[in-house]
DNA sequence: TATGAATGAGCCTTCATTCAT
DNA sequence: AATGAATGAAGGCTCATTCAT
């Protein structure tokens, strides 16, 4: 039908506004991400992400080069979207609180949204990050984020409203270990507790327990009036 | 027949007192984690745990079975040592808050001593925890545990030193995820903020961190006058 | 078109004297010629040799047809070179022992500074010759060499200074012999040996000698007072 | 039979003298070889050759490594049989002009009867002796052939036999290439001359021609009474 | 004329597992 | 109890060749 109809606004393809290397490519990346999140590196298949891409095998490698490029550019890519989207968050425009909680609340979905994104970095980090050490496109990323939490752990101590000396990092890596931790090892701790910890109301439950230690944690020691609310 | 004939006079084995067999599968469990850990378990080579084990082949599939059934004893043997070690602290004989800080301290700790142990448990999820799922053993260990926290928080909430309606369960995981996520994504983590936190002084620093978040988050609304001191 | 409109009048193309189809057809044999050479048949990937001559895949076929049609088509232009080399020697117009040595030298010389024509001949045998056989064109190159050299040794034999009963096929076989071994087995040679023949000192040495046993063996029986000089 | 048979001087094999191993590694060279021989390097089929050696394929790489290492290894076996036929010939112990005829004739049907070798020697020569350079095996065996020419010249021109001031090296290449050429190039010499080379009989008239060559080249100048016979 | 994308078969190598002793 | 040899099925990657434009 395109054949037909040669509107040079088209370009043959179903994708919108990618030309066809470009779509194969991203099926190329998420067929991969599906794979590597349930197989781990050495167990996902390159057979098997390219018939999920519904693409030659000849063609993946034309694109991506090898298994691991393609591992790279997935956990690149997936460390773009999370960070874009916390940099969308606007934080720097709320009220610190609220923005701690924005903040807290993102980070818990995020997680349990995207179980592959925990999958790669497990196995990365398995690797001991010895592909995203080669990456010059991630650490970049963070810097922004850090002067962020900086400057809002600024604002709400000045404000009376956060304790003070608080590790901008190490707050960051305990938001996100609070979370990620309870979705990467949702399995065992299920299995463990004997209790279905991905259930959506056992996901709410987990989220404001989050925020409630978070902010817990940041109360001053004077704060004795105000207490987290949901 | 060995089992049944612990004569200590026959010295055929370097391993005190354990007999030939029994000596055997320790060595071949620990070559499995060690592999296991470093390469995730389609990584993992059975030759390779063979050779760490320096034991035959055949003979390793006679011990264990096959690669699968190696995988969940080691997972089981993991799991055990580290309840073993929580039981082996006896909270209930402490004061709560210093309860708190022992378990939480005990369980950073051991995340950062058994980087093997992490591995394991995130390959493991990635499959779902099936083959935990199978296993018997483990979720009886939990029980215990959850009941020893509930009663510290009891005790504390009664002393007044803790807030109240705090699930045992939530807290428990959260304190494992704020260390494990730590140790886990170490590689990962230092990468992205360009700083190397497998260093020892950057543990402790962490350790301390992760102190403080419980108790900060413990402490109730009206405790104005308790700051948690190291 | 362009053969029947040999305008010079455009000059669109780089090579002189040639339009753009035939320059592309001889950049391509070029680029085969240094591929096959290099890894041999088997070896020599299409796609390189389309990259070496900067031309598109499918040009590629389009002017030779397959890698088999390119083998025989670099064959066969080597062959003629190698061939029209021989014939300007214009050997029949000297006296038959220098003309001896010039055929004897121009071989050496041609072997050493075509090491490519050297490795394909050799990839061409190991297939039999299937190639060659089904040429038309290089077999009748080579009855007038023969000529020229039976009418040299039927010279050089009246005049008293070559022996009789020689056979110019055997001689010519000989001839290349001396210096095709030379130099194809140049680095198996050298390695065994523990000497670099392929030092540009070294090939003179090598040439000279050559000439020495093909005019040594010329020699007739009677020809006491004859030595080869330089 | 060899199970109800224990007599432990039969190892249960067909292959006399050679435990399974050994002979599995064997017939694997002798596969290899063919394959080698008749494809190149690059043409080889792994799977040919664990095929023609009635091995299974994963074996194969237990035994020898990769195609490289058989490769070298089969190079290797090769040259040493030849070397060792030189050996055996004793020329140190014959009249220097026989003991030249004999090495002459022997290098010859060498060639003639093992086209493989030849083959094996040209691609390695195109991979500029890669793997013969590696070995360590293949060097030492031939200054004692160098010795032994050398003392040959010396003794045939103390006769009044050869003419003098030859080099040792230069005459082996001689010698060698003469042979060589015929018949590692046979098939596009006989496609060129429209003669079958190949013949029984051609094969012997080469061989005396080439005695002719050496034997006329060796001739000193004085020598105007000897001429070599058959 | 010229080109980027596509393809199916095949290659080297490795794996978990079992046989035969 | 213990071992070296064996195996069939893949797995990552590449190739010569052709399609669609």
């Amino acid at each position: 039908m395109s054949q037909s109809a040669p509107s040079p606004a088209r370009p043959a393809e179903a994708a919108p506004g990618l030309d066809r290397p470009a779509a194969a490519r991203a099926r190329i990346l998420d067929a991969a991400l599906a794979e590597f999140a349930e197989h781990g590196f050495s167990g996902a298949r390159v057979d098997a992400i390219a018939a999920r891409a519904a693409i030659n095998k000849r063609m993946l490698y034309a694109y991506v080069g090898n298994k691991e490029a393609l591992w790279l550019a997935v956990l690149e890519r997936v460390y773009a979207a999370m960070r874009e989207g916390e940099r969308a968050l606007n934080l720097q425009r709320l009220p610190p609180e609220e923005a701690m909680r924005v903040l807290v609340r993102y980070n818990a979905r995020f997680h349990a949204e995207h179980p592959a994104f925990l999958a790669l970095l497990n196995d990365e980090n398995r690797q001991r990050a010895r592909n995203l050490r080669r990456s010059t496109r991630v650490q970049p990323m963070y810097s922004p984020l850090l002067a962020t939490i900086a400057d809002l752990l600024r604002r709400g101590e000045a404000e009376g409203l956060f304790r003070g000396k608080v590790d901008p990092m190490q707050l960051y890596i305990s938001i996100a270990g609070l979370s990620y931790f309870y979705c990467s090892n949702q399995h065992t701790l299920s299995a463990i507790f004997g209790r279905d910890l991905g259930a959506p109301g056992e996901m709410l439950v987990r989220e404001q327990h989050v925020v409630d230690v978070v902010l817990g944690y940041l109360r001053p020691a004077s704060a004795l009036d105000r207490v987290p609310e949901v």
